[in-house]
DNA sequence: TTGTCAATTGTCAGCGGCTGTCACTAGCCT
DNA sequence: AGGCTAGTGACAGCCGCTGACAATTGACAA
């Protein structure tokens, strides 16, 4: 049971949360104003950046929620698994849990969209990318520890977690520019890429057939 | 030959750009202000901005030109080289003719030391990676024509290229944070990171010897 | 309950990045 | 020399963001 006030607080970051990403995926990312969200739900302009860092910060929140649900599926992953199948597995079940994690905040769709804004705006997606590298480091250091390697010596687990996020990055942009934008398409996707990694090295590239 | 106006227009770009590197490399990006720059080159605030398109594209216009020459040297190898050989190769020459294409602007000195503060700025690293997403869609367009591809449709290239960025993202990073700050020392780094793709993969990590 | 303390918020002022506008200056060209 | 145009400066203004301070509101004990 918690506060009255922490209560408050939860509800006014939320409903923050939630407009931002009404506005977002509506007007668009750079055509909405902090005071725009701020009106809308009632607060100052100066509480909106109590709650969040920045407009960027509200804009990558739900993402920054999957993130961390990912990495916890990785951590989680039984330690026999090699690591770049732990990987994989934990990111097929980031995508299966999704709903119980975004759902809390808007409904899945909303997170779609808000994918598609990222994608399409320059600012965002930088940001978005220099998020995602932070997370490659947390990674690297959980699947050091896994396999019992010091990460600050051997480059290895930070190679593979980096060829790794670069598969996922190209199926995150192809999924986002594709038509089929449903959470089966994601999964398909990246089975399809991660299976096509050995293949996509050698260089010898025998004609490709959809599968 | 060139009319006075064009050389006139060259000199003010060049002086905007020099002294923007020194005030970011000295007093570091987020404590210069674009006012900062212009006065200390005497023109006015509007000007810089006519010839940048933002204080982030001053400080990223000479990552810009190593980019544009790497992907260069891409489209000049000989086409019978493996695409990941092509890269490689294309990388090393990048890193060889650094000097004639950079020392025309500020010594190769002066851009190292951009590198970090590039790298140690958020914002900036953010931008960073997004151009780097830019350059790689441009390399997915280059090797699908060496080899006859169609990028559209076979994500076998745009994954090559994904897989190839992500360890030059691990080399960089490393060597902007190693005491080791000489292109010779990303040269090896290059080679090294490169030759454990193969291996890291795998996932059966034998124990890890520095070469 | 009531009074005190701490947390939360609103208001105001201000900085820095960035853009549109418009008048003005300086090079270009005949 | 004089008209044309590219480039510049000056000004006003928007937006993201921050610090400071005062006002409000919930928490908690007397």
């Amino acid at each position: 049971m918690e506060t009255l006030r922490e209560r408050k607080k939860q509800r006014t970051r939320e409903a923050l949360l939630r407009v931002a990403i009404e506005l977002f995926t509506t007007r668009g990312y750079e055509r909405t104003t902090v005071d725009d969200i701020a009106d809308a739900v009632g607060v100052s302009q100066r509480t909106f950046f109590r709650y969040f860092a920045g407009k960027e910060d509200a804009a990558l929140a739900l993402d920054a929620m999957t993130v961390s649900n990912f990495v916890d599926s990785v951590r989680a992953r039984p330690p026999h698994e090699p690591p770049l199948e732990a990987l994989r597995l934990a990111v097929l079940e980031g995508w299966d849990t999704l709903h119980e994690v975004v759902e809390s905040v808007v409904p899945v769709e909303r997170f779609l969209g808000m994918y598609r804004v990222i994608e399409s705006t320059p600012v965002l997606l930088a940001a978005h990318l220099r998020r995602s590298a932070e997370a490659e480091e947390v990674l690297t250091r959980v699947l050091a520890e896994r396999e019992g390697l010091d990460p600050a010596t051997d480059p290895r687990p930070r190679l593979l977690v980096a060829v790794f996020s670069g598969v996922m990055r190209v199926t995150e942009r192809q999924w986002s520019t594709d038509g089929e934008f449903s959470l089966e398409a994601m999964r398909a996707l990246t089975v399809s890429h991660l299976e096509l990694l050995g293949p996509a090295l050698t260089g010898k590239w025998s004609p490709y057939t959809k599968t």
